[in-house]
DNA sequence: TTTTTCTGTAACGGTTGCAATTACAACGCG
DNA sequence: CGCGTTGTAATTGCAACCGTTACAGAAAAA
């Protein structure tokens, strides 16, 4: 099983609200011409994305906004945000080892400080990207788009 | 979306077989009693573990068996075994964003490497682990129930 | 106030991976 | 050969994902 898209999107949305604020208005719409997908499934990230409070997203005449710079958003907080794994455990353990069995009855506790390690470590990469590094990366590239061209 | 309970499945394989290796032929059946899982479950994953040169399996009257001390087999050698993520890759990005785009067209480039260095992390973490270490933690807990029984 | 524009959400369908289960052929040993 | 066991295919049920349609609700514009 792999991480949800919906983590990728929720960057790709944070990168092209930041990066086009200034000459759009930044509808659920317009993101998903970007991202090629369904303009639904933009609004039900975006929503996540609002309820953790890291956009703002207005009705009506509206638009989606951050709610502070992308140098504050840690890939982190988007993963938290999109509920990538469930329970927020990434290993998903088999439910019923058999009590009867020494093995099965101990492996839970001699296995979950390992997985969670692991999960640790993870999670710790994670808060040490921030999106503002893809934006800018983008935007270099973007400019070298334009110096390459004729 | 977690990572499948094959995971921990092998690993309990992996310690059930030795710890019980001395005193019990190891089938399939013996191993689903002790995960709790049908049967056939544990001759798929059997089979991925022995594909990976993990451990031993044979047909007839036999029994499986690992292949190299626990000490030698990482929680990443497992992990490899039981393919948990597709074509390798943690994260799933969203196919097709739009060429037309600047954002859409770059992201990808700006954004794979800080994936990959997520993925790096955790499987590091999973390279520092042994199976060994689950099988002497769970011999220890075993060790204190008995001590402690009347 | 009405219209327009857009969001928020519910509902449904297709697809995929997981795990359980049944069934049976292939294999090796006694 | 016969028994016990593995290897594997096929089917089922389930859950999450994603795409899509539909429409009510909110806010701005006319």
């Amino acid at each position: 099983m792999q991480i949800s898209s919906r983590f990728t999107i929720a960057i790709h949305i944070l990168v092209a609200i930041d990066y086009f604020s200034k000459e759009q208005k930044i509808t659920s719409d317009f993101l998903a011409g970007s991202i090629q997908v369904n303009p639904v499934v933009v609004r039900r990230i975006l929503g996540q994305l609002k309820a953790a409070d890291l956009v703002q997203v207005k009705r009506g005449n509206g638009g989606a906004s951050l709610n502070r710079p992308l140098e504050d958003i840690s890939f982190y907080d988007v993963y938290l945000a999109v509920e990538c794994v469930e329970g927020g455990t990434l290993f998903h353990f088999h439910e019923n080892p058999n009590p009867a069995c020494p093995v099965g009855r101990n492996l839970h506790s001699a296995l979950d400080q390992k997985l969670e390690s692991v999960q640790e470590a993870m999670e710790q990469q994670l808060r040490e990207l921030s999106v503002a590094e893809v934006a800018t990366d983008a935007r270099r590239m973007i400019q070298k788009e334009t110096t390459g061209e004729g």
